[in-house]
RNA sequence: GCGCGGUUAGCUCAGCGGUAGAGCAACUCGUUUACACCGAGUGGGCCGGGGGUUCGAUCCCCUCACCGCGCACCA
């Protein structure tokens, strides 16, 4: 027998051990079973369970148990990335903590303390996720940074820069000045803020003339280059080819006309600081000829260099930008400085501000690679869902720039280069290699590594074997679905288009999953700095793994954010409750699973009810998780269980089982045992634990077998079961219009009454007769007769041809049993009102479909029906 | 500025051409031996505003308003 409540921490890790160590999370290529695969986004390997993975990871558990479930050879393939920066800032930070940096230390003793770190906390998401219950094929695991997935990452390199997609090249980059190396735009966070705008004069070089200029980085002037204007401007097209002085620095510069400059915005004439701003370099660009210098004003980390005047050097950016202020003021150069709201570039690792910076980088010919990416998705070789999620993928990879893959960190892919002396370059996946291509020079290795990103773009065939052609690869590849968040399919979900339509001649997926993201039950996102992160191992603590689970998945409806809310994990925890209950009433009853149960032989209308009911359920689910529309799926299986099992079927049989019909109780015992283990295996995928933990209690098989490795059913055999599914609707129906009608007559629940019937027809007459038994139990009746001459001073209420008939005389309440009669009168006459303004509307008769209007008629005739026989009910009770 | 999404019961959200739904909250009743993490019942909605298409619009189209999110930005 179960404990009375069901405590999920006592269950949780039990369970899941013997799953894991009973070998069927483990996928197998040998088998000839069709494969589902599915590529777990790997999480950062220093990193923690949040809420978006929990999210994230339980929708593709629940499609990977479903899928193993239904036969199928599920490889759901787990791994971590390893996060360049953020791993690397987490490891200088500690080292800060102690008086150390990485550069004191070297790059080989620091990436020793890298890997230290990884070790140290590396388990950590892993063992997380086996909290929540995910089940990939942990003997698979990956990290970006094995063997094997380096050599891809070698490979891709060499071959990419072979074919040209690969080139060195000298652009303003994205630079971080306090991390020290580029980033990609996509890893620039713009933010408003509220600054200056400052005015300042430049003066002709011959005096006769000045002309102003606005900026909101006034420190980029001791590196101007040009002041440009807006070549239809007439109010400075006569200056176009003069030359200007820019103050403090006392460099003759040009001015040029260019089309880039908004003759409405500031003065009109833009100072052009090639160097530092990504604007300007293009008009340097456009500009070639006209002597345009180039400079460069920052040291790495953001201070004032050599460029500068000395006064400068060696001050920081932002002291640097307050100088320049006041040494215009002080040349008489300043005009004015006011307020202005705009965007700024800010690391959103490091939160420092970014600086446009002229450097060296390797590039991706990113622009090249997009066109079969587009094109796959564009034909439906990969498909998105929502689908509007195309758009987004379409239009980055519409308008991509050449992809930024050099980082100047230590941790990562170091690149496959190598330089000789003369700066030559070698690119090989191994420096014998290199060598060989070298001949006779020495050759020193680049020493940046790649994007973190670079690597987790060959993740689906990376992980397979790939370069190798290994069986995995060959039957895995491509996989069936991508289940990802919308906030990566830039960084992420494009690029691994592009290197798996290039390595493998084919997608790396059928489908992609797009879910929402977790917010506050405010609708803020989840932030550390905003205090409003609420940590799923709390919830799994409070209210069970299950919980959560149902939870994400009842509330992952597409193309909508989810707003969590701690109450809804606790309503899904009390279905977890709920079921548990349900359990032991059986188990008190002996409604077991039985050996062998054939749903054809089952001859009560509840029980063929319930079974068919089953089996909708089934399909509900089975639809819900092939759209991927995951509440659907969840809300059909909790509105089975709660709903049509206990609510309705488990109160049904009550009364049967205490009956004296043998042969119908012992249908009843194996009916509700078969669909308790239906159940079990129909929401074993949205709630593993509590179902696993019942199945152990109360199967009947062989000792061994486990939930988990359970056949999805097939319930084909399930006949529609018509008669049945219409006679307990109408059993539904009377017990609830009884039910109504004592609690509007404040009957005491206690209290049993007798039921007369008006008018019933042969149908209406037999069935009273069939679910006595169970309409007395549930609509709390003495008896049911039936009668022609009903009692004046009596409850009536309708139900389709027959009136059903309360003689509770000292109960009524006659004025609350008049308005109650008015009011369901006035309902009918209203709908009739709307059904007459259709049925009397010609282009409607003329155009709905004519079972459309056939049923219009006959919900006319039946409200009709009814007023005319709650009227008379009434009339009776005014005589 | 361009794009995407949202606006439905007090709250969180489903539905999306043909009688407006759920969960939670509220209210009433409840010792009928699975469950108070429960049961039964009740109330509560011009489905954001305005146009249009249609026999018929919460649903499709246009437009406006407000909210959110991307992308791009004016130096």
């Amino acid at each position: 027998m179960l404990d009375k409540t069901f405590n999920p921490a006592d269950i949780e890790s039990r369970h899941y051990q013997a799953w894991e160590k009973s070998g069927i999370f483990a996928a197998d290529p040998a088998s000839s079973n069709t494969p589902f695969c599915v590529m777990m986004p790997p999480p950062n390997v220093t990193g923690s369970l949040h809420m978006g993975h929990a999210l994230n990871m339980t929708l593709q558990d629940i499609l990977t148990r479903y899928y193993r479930m239904k036969g199928r050879d599920a490889l759901w393939m787990p791994g971590t990335d390893h996060a360049g920066i953020a791993t690397q800032m987490v490891v200088e930070r500690q080292l800060a903590e102690k008086q150390q940096n990485r550069r004191d230390m070297g790059r080989e003793k620091f990436l020793e303390k890298v890997w230290e770190w990884k070790d140290i906390s590396g388990g950590t998401i892993t063992s997380q996720l086996r909290r929540l219950g995910a089940t990939p094929d942990w003997p698979r695991e990956r990290f970006t940074m094995d063997e094997g997935l380096s050599r891809a990452v070698r490979r891709v390199f060499v071959q990419l820069y072979r074919e040209g997609l690969i080139y060195r090249d000298k652009r303003l980059v994205n630079w971080d000045p306090k991390m020290l190396t580029a980033v990609s735009d996509l890893e620039v966070e713009h933010r408003e803020i509220k600054g200056k705008f400052y005015h300042f004069i430049y003066p002709a070089e011959d005096g006769s003339f000045e002309i102003h200029i606005a900026t909101t980085r006034p420190e980029t002037i001791l590196a101007d280059g040009a002041v440009a204007v807006h070549p239809d401007d007439d109010r400075y097209r006569h200056l176009v080819g003069k030359f200007v002085v820019v103050p403090v620095v006392n460099r003759i510069i040009p001015i040029v006309a260019d089309e880039h400059v908004k003759m409405d915005f500031g003065s009109g004439a833009v100072k052009i600081t090639a160097a530092h701003d990504f604007n300007d370099f293009e008009v340097y660009k456009r500009h070639k000829d006209k002597g345009i210098p180039l400079i460069n004003l920052f040291t790495p980390d953001g201070k004032m260099n050599e460029n500068c005047p000395e006064e400068y050097q060696g001050l920081d950016r932002f002291k640097a930008r307050e100088k320049v202020v006041a040494d215009f003021e002080e040349l008489g150069y300043f005009v004015k400085a006011v307020d202005h709201v705009y965007q700024v570039p800010y690391g959103d690792r490091s939160g420092v501000v970014i600086e446009p910076y002229l450097t060296d980088q390797w590039y991706v010919d990113a622009k090249t690679m997009a066109g079969p990416a587009l094109e796959a998705v564009r034909s439906g070789k990969t498909e998105f869902f929502p689908k509007t999620w195309e758009n987004t993928y379409f239009e980055w990879l519409e308008n991509i720039q050449p992809w930024c893959i050099s980082r100047q960190l230590w941790w990562g892919h170091q690149i496959p280069a190598w330089y000789d002396d003369d700066g030559k370059i070698y690119v090989a996946e191994t420096e014998e290699e290199a060598q060989k291509l070298a001949g006779a020079k020495t050759i020193t290795r680049d020493e940046d590594v790649l994007d973190t990103w670079f690597s987790s773009a060959l993740w689906p065939f990376s992980t397979l074997g790939w370069p190798d052609n290994t069986p995995e690869l060959k039957k895995y590849y491509p996989g069936d679905v991508l289940v990802t968040g919308f906030d990566i399919i830039f960084f992420w979900v494009a690029r691994m288009m592009m290197m798996g339509v290039h390595f493998m001649k084919e997608v790396p997926f059928r489908k992609v999953y797009i879910h929402a993201l977790v917010r506050d039950s405010k609708g803020q996102k989840m932030s550390k700095s905003k205090g409003n992160v609420i940590d799923p191992l709390d919830l799994i603590e409070k209210y069970g793994a299950d919980a959560l689970r149902f939870t994400m998945t009842a509330m992952a409806a597409q193309g909508r954010d989810i707003r969590l809310s701690e109450d809804r994990v606790e309503g899904y925890r009390n279905f977890a409750t709920k079921l548990w209950n349900a359990t032991r009433y059986c188990e008190m009853n002996g409604c077991l699973p039985p050996a062998t149960f054939d749903p054809k032989a089952i001859q009560h209308p509840v029980n063929q009810w319930i079974l068919r009911t089953v089996a909708q359920c089934s399909a509900d689910i089975e639809r819900g998780l092939t759209e991927y529309k995951f509440n659907e799926a969840a809300g059909a299986i909790y509105q089975f269980v709660w709903g049509g099992f206990c609510d309705w079927y488990l109160e049904f049989t009550k009364p049967l089982l205490n009956g004296d019909d043998e042969a119908l109780k012992a249908e009843i015992r194996a009916t509700t045992g078969w669909v308790l283990d239906q159940i079990l295996i129909l929401l074993n995928p949205f709630m593993p634990f509590v179902t696993e933990e019942i199945y152990a209690t109360i199967t009947t098989r062989a000792s061994g077998t486990r939930l988990i490795s359970s056949n999805w059913p097939d319930y084909s055999s399930i006949s529609e079961a018509m008669p049945a599914m219409r006679d307990i609707a109408w059993v539904q129906g009377v017990i609830s219009d009884i039910r109504s009608v004592r609690a509007d007559m404040n009957v005491p629940a206690g209290a049993k009454i007798d039921l007369l019937v008006k008018d019933a027809s042969p149908e209406t007459a037999d069935r009273l007769k069939r679910y006595e038994v169970i309409l007395k139990q549930m609509a709390r009746l003495s008896s049911i007769g039936q009668t022609d001459i009903p009692p004046k001073q009596a409850i009536k209420s309708v139900i389709h041809e027959a009136t059903f008939i309360l003689p509770i005389a000292e109960l009524i309440d006659l004025d609350k049993e008049r308005a109650r009669l008015t009011k369901q009168i006035d309902k009918l006459k209203q709908d009739i009102g709307k059904i007459d303004q259709k049925l009397q509307n010609q282009e409607f008769v003329a155009n709905a479909p004519e079972d459309i209007i056939a049923e219009q008629k006959s919900r006319r005739a039946e409200a009709q029906g009814l007023i005319a026989k709650l009227s008379a009910a009434l009339d009776q009770l005014a005589a």
